[in-house]
DNA sequence: TCGAGTCCTT
DNA sequence: AAGGACTCGA
């Protein structure tokens, strides 16, 4: 038995929207702890995980775990029948055929009630480790948006490459060439100071005994990421079928990744982690971080590194992923030289992460 | 080596929109004046000609002429990937085989740089005399939009009739027929008493010393026309590809024509030069001409005529030209019986121009 | 007058 | 399916 009861029915429904287009079909699993989904696209070459906590929700009860298997089109269908402002009540019995909706009116004085046909599908749940990345930048979802937008006009790629100073998206095509280049500033430094320390668990690393463990851990991370693949190597995508594409996710194995930037790394890596620990918070107040963030002002990245990374993406996924902005105001890019890049947007109530390998052969 | 440093993006943005449907590929013709373009459109029918002064950059500077051969389509496409607000640099170096354009975020904080081919194209040039026109009809942009577009959905074409009271444009229609009367007030008389006076060459008219020499000069006028025509026939549209659309161009021949307006023309032809001398600006106070004109008030047309004209247009291309609504609120239509309207628009760094033959037949 | 939603076009 | 334009509502 599942009953979660959703204050706004637009967080569902700009959900799907931000899926429905990279994955027709997938498993809602539903357990005490929330509501996770993970599927990989249509063609197999991204991956997309969203996590909706339990403590979101107005009121969650799931007995037990439990596989929803939604068709995303009929749930978008669905969806569409409630307004934005609806009081939304998912319910699903113990046998996990049918979804049922319920649409409330503020008001109370409309009830609408849905149910939808489940199916099941092929529990395919990777094990995503929680990866260490050599690079995370963190900016306004609607300029990454108009970036890879832009940039989707002249090319098929966009080749995405960290430094301290910046980020720089370029692309190539056959009418003309074009880069951006955002800056880090200090503007954008304090804007993010905080951002995803609050309201929201990390995740993104494992790391539970303390963030700043600086210096000292840089091989450790990047061990510890290699590790982890191989660890997870059977539960992750590389342990699905055979697709040529696979193989882009796993990508070519570290040949580097000796190197130490310790405090730059430490600092970086662990900024998430640190968020309970304030240790050096910035000093910031601890900003509600609502939505997604309050910060109206586009421009200006936050970049947090230990080492200088390029890689090279199709900009048609990034374009999908990047519909997520309706979900959130901030977008965290994670990259490590040779390895999926993982776009994440993190809302009050969770997180959507997209996980996409590069293009090998840069073009 | 051309430099420009354009303050706003949107400039450019809003002129590729106003001609890139009219147009596929055009020179932009830079020099040490400015920028500037011409080109018939494909189906050699109409003419636009664009003019972007030295003076309207934040920056000019053009060591020698150069046509940069430019295919719209994907100068749109660049220009779709600036922001309206970002300062937008326009490089070419001598060979011009590369356009180079840099958008800077107000803050600085965004730098996005792209690098457009370039074409050869024909360099065609004409030469468009500065004519004088029996009638000028100045009216707010957007009621010529209005009507043009209204009356566009009625039929093909567009009579348009003007007369010391106002303009009339009428079509007819399967369905219905329309006509549109804007009456001459003395409101707009006095909103447009220093149109195109400031900020702006006259250009549109060589009467220096006065707008309103009604009666007196109407047959001189209407000599000195074309005198221009058959002077700059060579140089003239006429003198392009034979294309039977060009007879549209050159209506009737002139069979007078004899006569010597030479101050007149002489003012016509260097009325650009002639800015700076402020002739006879009615006395009005030197309003700014900033964009484009600050009139808020729509209604109520401005009309200065030597005589009666009477002119069918084909609205599909009136509609096309009214899209430059965006670059100024105010537009001005030239005409003369049997010779092309010529439909201008002023904005702070310069005008477009286009010229529209007239229907023969009339229908 | 501004913003959001819908419809149409590409 | 996405972007732009237009219309209606707040």
């Amino acid at each position: 038995m599942l009953e979660a009861r959703l204050q706004e029915a637009a967080l569902l429904k700009r959900l799907l929207d931000s899926i429905k287009e990279l994955v027709t079909d997938a498993n809602f699993e539903c357990n005490e702890e929330g509501i996770n989904l993970q599927a990989m696209d249509n063609s197999h070459v991204a991956l997309v995980a969203v996590k909706l906590d339990a403590t979101g929700f107005k009121k969650y009860r799931c007995d037990r775990p439990m596989p929803l298997g939604v068709n995303l089109n009929s749930l978008t269908k669905v969806l569409k029948c409630a307004k934005d402002d609806d009081i939304c009540i998912i319910k699903a019995s113990d046998d996990a055929d049918i979804l049922n909706l319920v649409y409330e009116a503020r008001s109370s004085d409309r009830i609408a009630e849905y149910d939808m046909k489940l199916m099941d599908i092929d529990a395919e749940t990777l094990g995503i480790p929680d990866t260490e990345y050599d690079a995370r930048v963190t900016m306004t979802a609607s300029e990454f948006t108009r970036i890879v937008r832009d940039l989707s006009q002249l090319g098929e790629s966009v080749r995405i490459e960290v430094s301290k100073e910046g980020v720089r998206f370029a692309s190539e095509g056959e009418a003309a060439n074009g880069n951006v280049l955002l800056k880090q500033t200090e503007a954008a430094r304090e804007k993010y100071a905080n951002y995803g320390k609050e309201d929201e668990e990390p995740k993104e690393e494992d790391d539970d005994d303390d963030d700043d463990e600086e210096g000292s851990s840089s091989k450790k991370k990047i061990k510890k990421e290699k590790n982890m693949k191989k660890e997870d190597a059977d539960v992750e995508m590389e342990g699905e079928e055979e697709d040529e594409d696979q193989e882009e996710f796993k990508p070519k194995s570290d040949d580097e990744g000796e190197e130490e930037q310790d405090e730059d790394e430490g600092d970086k890596k662990n900024g998430k982690k640190r968020k309970k620990a304030p240790a050096k918070s910035n000093g910031k107040p601890a900003k509600k971080v609502k939505k997604s963030d309050e910060t109206p002002a586009d421009g200006g990245v936050l970049i947090e590194m230990n080492q200088h990374v390029s890689l090279t993406f199709s900009l048609k996924y990034l374009v999908n992923f990047s519909k997520s902005s309706a979900l959130s105001n901030t977008v965290q890019l994670m990259m490590s030289n040779d390895v999926p890049l993982l776009v994440s947007y993190k809302f009050g109530q969770g997180e959507i992460k997209y996980y996409l390998a590069p293009k090998i052969g840069e073009e």
